[in-house]
DNA sequence: GGCTAATCGATAGTGTTACTATCGATCAAG
DNA sequence: CTTGATCGATAGTAACACTATCGATTAGCC
């Protein structure tokens, strides 16, 4: 189903402006030309979009990291593994260390004794995750699961564990004392 | 040990018109009167200053959102749970349902199979959180603690999820196929 | 006492990011 | 044959987080 910018504007829900903008940024493949002012959009470029507007948005990625992942998606040569460091470099912000110092500059450095209880955590999720993405055998899906599975999985866990902190909290801090 | 601006510049690493720009916003209060160009800073603004940048930083807050933080601590009526509350509210910027509505438009509807995962590994982190917090019976000590820990904490559990994923990527898409 | 350098608060300016709007040329569709 | 959509190029905008400059004043050193 070829459709005009318009169109991939409304069942997208960006504007066709910020269309034309992707494109020129090279986050997404321009349409297939049909004449002077005539391009034809389908189905992988609404897909794209999509995968996009979760980087930006629930990802939190800028432009540029978006377009490094995307790249990496596309890039026939990567095997999964390096696609899916690409994805993890591009949301990374801090390391442990990094965290831990900051901890420490603000008189906290106690925060150390739950990394043990975050890594193993972190492990069991892992394991479980890399299961989740090779329920398919597509490499170009498969890809597209390790970004997916990076990103909106770190926006999952962060959306989980604010529930859990606020239920956590609120039989300890309300029932009792304080 | 009262130090003008440019010394606590010096020690923050922050430079003086950066902290002028935090008092002007309200994230940070205003040092003591001493002269007509006189001011002096203290202890508590160099503390400040840093936890200001744990927000900004590592938190990613947008200087509003820190500044609402900020509020929230420094309010004596606040309990510790409705301070964590409102740290928690700073760094939301999704909830669980959108995540999962965005992975459905993706078309990998089955994240939601790892949902129960995430969950029950945020509640045991949540419970361990919640005693760490408790280890100090200080009020002021007490709220910024809950600030820390969702903040700092959010850093060092994707921090740790990243180094995990890269172990178990590793380990199952390098030793075997692909 | 005189001079230099620092400080004050106020206001204006800057660089970056992610779009958004406008343009003239061209063409599809009714 | 007219109307309206489209094209790519370029310029403009809004928000954000600072950063720089200003004239008035004064601390601190010789």
């Amino acid at each position: 189903m070829p459709v005009r910018i318009n169109e991939l504007a409304e069942r997208s829900g960006v504007s066709a402006a910020t269309i034309k903008y992707y494109v020129r940024e090279g986050l997404l493949r321009g349409g297939d030309r049909a004449g002077y002012n005539q391009v034809s959009y389908d189905e992988s470029h609404l897909h794209r979009i999509r995968l996009l507007r979760a980087l930006l948005g629930l990802g939190g990625l800028p432009v540029a990291a978006a377009k490094e992942v995307i790249a990496a998606v596309d890039d026939p040569e990567r095997t999964v593994h390096s696609t899916l460091g690409e994805a993890q470099r591009a949301v990374s912000k801090t390391s442990v260390e990094q965290v831990l110092a900051v901890a420490d500059e603000l008189g906290h450095p106690d925060l150390l004794d739950m990394l043990e209880a975050y890594r193993a955590a972190a492990r069991q999720l892992a394991t479980l995750e890399v299961n989740w993405l090779g329920r398919t055998d597509d490499r170009d899906t498969l890809t597209e699961r390790a970004v997916i599975g990076t990103i909106l999985g770190d926006a999952l866990l962060t959306a989980a564990r604010r529930e859990a902190q606020k239920q956590a909290s609120a039989t300890r801090f309300t029932t009792r004392n304080r």
